[in-house]
DNA sequence: TCACATTGAGTGGTCAGACCACTTTGTAAA
DNA sequence: TTTACAAAGTGGTCTGACCACTCAATGTGA
C-alpha cells in the first residue's frame, strides 16, 4: 500500500500474522510462496523478503530452496547462533534467560504438586520406572511433560523458546548424580510435597549450573 | 563468495558481528551504509538488507532513512515484542496470561526476599511510608519496583508484555482491603520471610481474582 | 558579515526483472 | 509398468533503477 510511516516490512510481518491465523496455518504447514505474497499483497517481491528473511532469524518460519516457505515448530535453532554472537555476548542477558526459563519449571512443579489431580497421574510412575529401566532420561523430557501437565500453554510456549535461546548445557540425557534428584523430585510430586520437590529441582539445576563455566 | 551451504544473509550475519568487533563499534555507532557493504563483502544489495531488516526486527540495529544504519544497545533487543505478538495471539487464553505474570511476580519476591541485599533496600520503607501517607497507591507501582530490584530484565519486559496484554484489572489505585496485604508483603519482604511475603501476595491476588468475573 | 534558501551527495526504502539451484511432478520413452 | 527426462514451481541472489529523506556545502540576498 503506502510508505509512509510504518515500514513496509513489519506491515508485512503483521499481514502475515494475520493470514496464518485467518487460514489456520499450523506448525509445520505450508505460507504462500514468495511471489503469490507479492500479489495478494502488492508489494515487491524483496520487501516480502525482507520480512520473510526477519521471521526466519527468529526461527518462526522455515525455507526450503525448491519447496518452499513453513511455520516452524517453534523449535529451531538458528536464533541461538545469533543471539549468542550478539545479544548473548553479553553473560548477564543469557544469565536471565536461564533464570526466567527455570521462573517457569518452578512454578509448574508447583502448580502440579499443589494440585491432587495432578500430582498422582500415572506419567510420573512412568517416567520413573523408564528413567529406573534405561538408566538416563532426556532433561527436558521430564521438564516438558510437568509443563504441558501443568496447562498454561503460554508458559509452556515461553518456556520452548527460552529453551532454545539458553540453549545448553540444558539438553542431552542425564548421569547418575542427576537422577538421583530427579527421582526425589518426581516422587516428591506424587506425594504432594512442593517444598521437597522444588528442592529437588533447585539442586539438580545447581549441579547443571556448576557445570558451566562461571561469570 | 560461494552460495553453498549456509544462506548468504546469515554469513552477512556474522561478518556484520565481526566488522563490528573489529571496527570497535559502540551502540550509537553508524555502521557501514548498505551499499558500502555491498562492495565489501561482495554481495547483491537485496542480500545486505536482508541480513541488516532481520537485524533490525531483532532490535540490534536501527536504520534512519537519509541517515545511516546505527548499533542499538543489545539490552534493548525486541525478541520479546515480536515474539510476543506471535505467541500470545495464538494461545489468547487470557488465564494463562495472567498465570503467567503472576508467576514471574511471584518469583521476583522470592529472589528479592532471599537477598540479603535486596531485602531490605530503603525503596520498602518509602513506599510503606507512601502508602500510610496517602492511603493508596498504584498497583503497578509496587510490583515493577520488585521486579526491577530483583534484577532480570528479561522477566521484567515479558512482564510488561503480559500486563499490557492482560489489562485490567490489575491497573489503578488499592483500597483498604488491598493495603492490608501490601503491608504485609513489604513487611514481610524486609525481614527476608519468603513464604510469609508470598502468602501476602496470593492473598492480595486473590483478592483481585475474586473481583474478576470466573471462567 | 550574517541569515537564509538552494542544491547536491549520500543513505535507506521499494520495485521490477532476470538468472540460478533445487524439488516435485507429470509425461514420454523404453 | 517402469524409468528417464523435461517442465513448472520455489527460494536465493544480483543488478539497476527510482523515490524519500537528511545533511552539509554552497550560494544568495539583506
Amino acid at each position: 500500500m503506502d510508505k509512509q510511516s510504518t515500514k513496509m516490512y513489519l506491515q508485512i510481518v503483521r499481514e502475515l500474522r494475520l493470514l496464518i491465523q485467518s487460514e489456520n496455518i499450523k506448525p509445520g504447514g505450508k505460507l504462500p510462496s514468495e511471489r503469490e505474497l507479492v500479489e495478494r499483497l502488492k508489494v515487491g517481491r524483496s520487501t516480502v523478503r525482507e520480512a520473510l528473511r526477519s521471521l526466519e532469524l527468529l526461527g518462526l518460519i522455515e525455507t526450503k530452496r525448491g519447496e518452499g516457505t513453513f511455520l516452524t515448530d517453534y523449535r529451531n535453532h538458528k536464533l541461538v547462533e545469533i543471539l549468542s554472537t550478539f545479544i548473548l555476548q553479553d553473560t548477564k542477558t543469557i544469565n536471565d534467560v536461564h533464570l526466567t526459563r527455570q521462573t517457569l519449571e518452578k512454578e509448574a512443579i508447583r502448580i502440579v504438586t499443589a494440585s491432587p489431580k495432578l500430582m498422582d497421574l500415572p506419567v510420573w510412575e512412568s517416567l520413573l520406572i523408564k528413567l529406573d529401566e534405561e538408566g538416563t532420561v532426556q532433561r527436558e523430557d521430564i521438564i516438558r511433560e510437568i509443563l504441558i501437565v501443568s496447562n498454561n500453554r503460554l508458559s509452556l510456549k515461553m518456556w520452548f523458546l527460552l529453551k532454545q535461546y539458553g540453549e545448553e548445557p540444558y539438553q542431552g540425557f542425564t548421569n547418575e548424580d542427576e537422577n538421583t534428584h530427579i527421582i526425589q523430585l518426581l516422587q516428591a510430586v506424587k506425594i504432594g510435597e512442593i517444598e521437597q520437590a522444588v528442592g529437588a529441582y533447585n539442586a539438580w539445576t545447581n549441579l547443571l549450573t556448576k557445570g558451566r563455566e562461571n561469570v
